[in-house]
DNA sequence: CGCGATTTCTGAACATGTTCAATAATGATT
DNA sequence: AATCATTATTGAACATGTTCAGAAATCGCG
């Protein structure tokens, strides 16, 4: 019904678009309001900075996440090959906007944005991403201690923050460098889950559990 | 003697004062120009890009933060306690810039910035850096096993910008919490290094060192 | 339908990073 | 000193994110 929801629809689709064919620099308010046959200043009344349109592309790519990973996640009860599956596809939903990347990068890291994954306001967004690896770990019929298996999901999550960070800057074709970085990563991650168990590695895991925690408070 | 040298380096500390007084979206070029008593066009000609600019601070930084560290290191051998002084005095070093540390970090995210500390330009600061912990590493009489302790330094470096991020966001009085995770995680270092030794440990530690070091070429 | 209130929209204007052709200062050579 | 090449400097102009006063469209209601 709204005209306004129509509007506002109108401008984010045509701005995601830009982003995915030209890039964050050359994607140009005018532009946007050009393309979505508007005014420069009506994009305004919808979106209050160009970063807010950034955060309209952090949605659809989590949303895009969320879709290619639950089907998949259905194929394997291994806490590795579901770590792989989830990082490999976090980075297929991205992939189209590596060009425009830094963008997107620095609006959601930016603090003052509502979409930032660290800040306090924006809870809501990242524990949709977080929820993604709640799945990996939920999922799996690893023996994993309680305590750990309890901040798995967040701890899982902050690794695929640095993951794509390293995406970020990976030129190379397909960024096959990321994906081989993943695949080797959650390899690694399935070997020495086990050691968890271990008696003198609890101790500093603990340790180690409990300076995230009074971190993230 | 070259004027040049001199209009350069006027141009730098009117901005780097700039950056601490006002922080780093309220210091324009044409404030600089203005203060620095020369003209806008005439700034670019020393600096490219506003970022350019900011990578003169980090220098500044990184040299504040290499006169801190230096004399402390002198004072214990003990690994864990020379990583503790060398991420207590790299987050002293940046305290003063703490207000806007968001707008430096935005600034610094894009890999075509001059600031990113991953790309090329960046090469000398980093490895500045880098050289820090190399210091910390070096001057300890911990047993570290050769392949480990010939990517230390750089491991270290990397969870130093991981807490360099924490402390953007920290707005704890002093940024306490961050001094808090430093003395926590560097005791935790020490805890574990040791582990580092032991037979089943190795392997894995080994295809760490080796994901880290693929990814890195 | 008429009309006032509200919402939506417009485009000019502003601030700032950046560029560039023109000008001034400097330096080398005779 | 005179001349000319090189270097340093200038300031206007441009692109783009953003703002805002007002116009246009829409809505509520008699």
């Amino acid at each position: 019904m709204g005209k306004s929801e129509d509007t506002r629809a109108k401008i984010a689709e045509t701005a995601i678009e830009s982003f995915r064919e030209r890039g964050y620099e050359q994607t140009t308010i005018r532009l946007i309001a050009d393309e979505a046959n508007i005014s420069v200043g009506n994009a305004y009344n919808y979106f209050p900075t160009k970063n807010h349109l950034v955060q309209e592309l952090y949605l659809r790519v989590q949303g895009d996440h969320r879709a290619r990973v639950t089907p998949l996640l259905t194929t394997t009860t291994d806490i590795a090959k579901r770590l792989e599956i989830a990082l490999l596809t976090g980075i297929d939903a991205i992939g189209p906007f590596h060009d425009s990347a830094p963008g997107f990068l620095a609006a959601a890291i930016s603090p003052t944005s509502a979409v930032s994954p660290f800040g306090d306001d924006a809870a809501a967004p990242r524990d949709m991403a977080v929820s993604v690896f709640r799945d990996v770990v939920d999922g799996s019929t690893n023996a994993i201690p309680a305590d750990l298996k309890k901040q798995l999901p967040e701890l899982l999550w902050m690794a695929y923050m640095g993951l794509t960070l390293f995406w970020v800057y990976d030129n190379s074709e397909g960024q096959a460098k990321t994906r081989k970085l993943a695949v080797r990563a959650a390899k690694l991650f399935g070997t020495i889950l086990p050691l968890a168990r271990l008696p003198f590695v609890r101790g500093p895991l603990n340790e180690l559990l409990d300076i995230v925690r009074e971190a993230r408070s």
